[in-house]
DNA sequence: TTTACACCTTGATCTAAGTCAAGCGTTTTT
DNA sequence: AAAAACGCTTGACTTAGATCAAGGTGTAAA
């Protein structure tokens, strides 16, 4: 039983690799664990890498000029994050990375990520029909946030994702939403 | 001279493909035009297509219970557009594609990109590379949707898109922005 | 050439949601 | 076990931006 069975079990919901695929592939990751409250990306410093969640909760946020938290992404078991404009153009990145829970991620760094998937036909579809599946989901919640009031938002996201919100800081939540924690409170309250 | 040079040279800005592999590609590739105002996406219909923009202007836009329009995206030449939740699940779209301008687009269908891109393994980079720097785009307008303010967003969206901004009606730079037209109308007064 | 529609502007008003501030349980930390 | 920090709530107040309504201008159509 390999140590990445998790990730192998989400790479083989889109793509078969053969035996020496998944060799390959297993070869460029790495397992890491970080401790509550620990930061895996920072400002300043590079994304170099794509990072599953194997066990834990983390949140990818942005901090602006007037100190307050927007939450780009939360993600738990069998997840993907980064900083992606970072992680692509080898850039500093922009947002934190926090482990929001003790968590053990798998790691894989960008170079050898494209060295891969230029190698190897089977990665290259799993990673494009994930991040396609990615794309339709970020446009999703574009739409929902020009569209719908913070009430709206907030229950379709609690509706949808039960298993997230019971699990994060309300905190966290609302500046995924954009809205204000003392809102999210009222909305609560008024129900 | 191709008379799909624009789409050709789109792709051979991320891979190189042999003239076996550039036969196959346009194969399956379809010129349609469009009029002004002409709908190319309606809802209830499945987005079959993948669309390129040789020449014109495109914008995708919801329409909401209150009958508001909402912008997904404005796309000029060198774009593709579609209903991506659609085109992926063959479900019914949710959204309008309407030409703002006579249009020329380059359509390719599902089936015809999946079966290509599990043949010609180039062209799954090709894709792969273009979406993940859609979605590194579509999560930036999120963050900047959700920690700036209208005028802000308007004037960033603005310099970084003079020529799409001078092209297209104010009403549709206000509902892809999340602003009301009137809003738009007094943020341009006071400056 | 006048009718009409599309798009933009301006003014008056309204309201959803943000901000500021205080208080209160619950975890952490020491 | 006390102190400190964290996360949530509630109240009073403020405000950015929406809504409603009327009028103006240019372009296209009849």
């Amino acid at each position: 039983m390999s140590k990445y069975k998790e990730i192998l079990d989400h790479v083989a919901r889109y793509v078969e690799l053969s035996d020496s695929e998944i060799a390959a592939f297993t070869s460029i990751l790495k397992t890491t664990r970080v401790k509550k409250r620990q930061f895996i990306i920072q400002p300043g410093f590079v994304s170099e890498y794509r990072n599953y969640i194997v066990k834990g909760a983390v949140r990818v946020f942005y901090l602006d000029d007037a100190g307050k938290e927007h939450t780009v992404s939360i993600g738990i078991e069998d997840w993907f994050f980064t900083d992606f404009h970072s992680y692509l153009n080898r850039t500093p990145a922009e947002y934190y990375a926090e482990a929001l829970e003790d968590s053990v991620i798998i790691q894989m760094k960008y170079d050898d990520v494209e060295e891969l998937c230029g190698r190897i036909h089977a990665l290259c579809q799993y990673f494009r029909l994930y991040i396609e599946k990615a794309l339709s989901y970020s446009n999703q919640r574009v739409i929902t946030n020009i569209s719908k009031t913070s009430e709206e938002r907030y229950w379709e996201y609690v509706t949808k994702y039960p298993q997230i919100a019971n699990r994060v800081p309300q905190y966290v939540l609302a500046s995924y939403l954009g809205i204000s924690p003392e809102s999210i409170s009222r909305i609560r309250s008024r129900s």
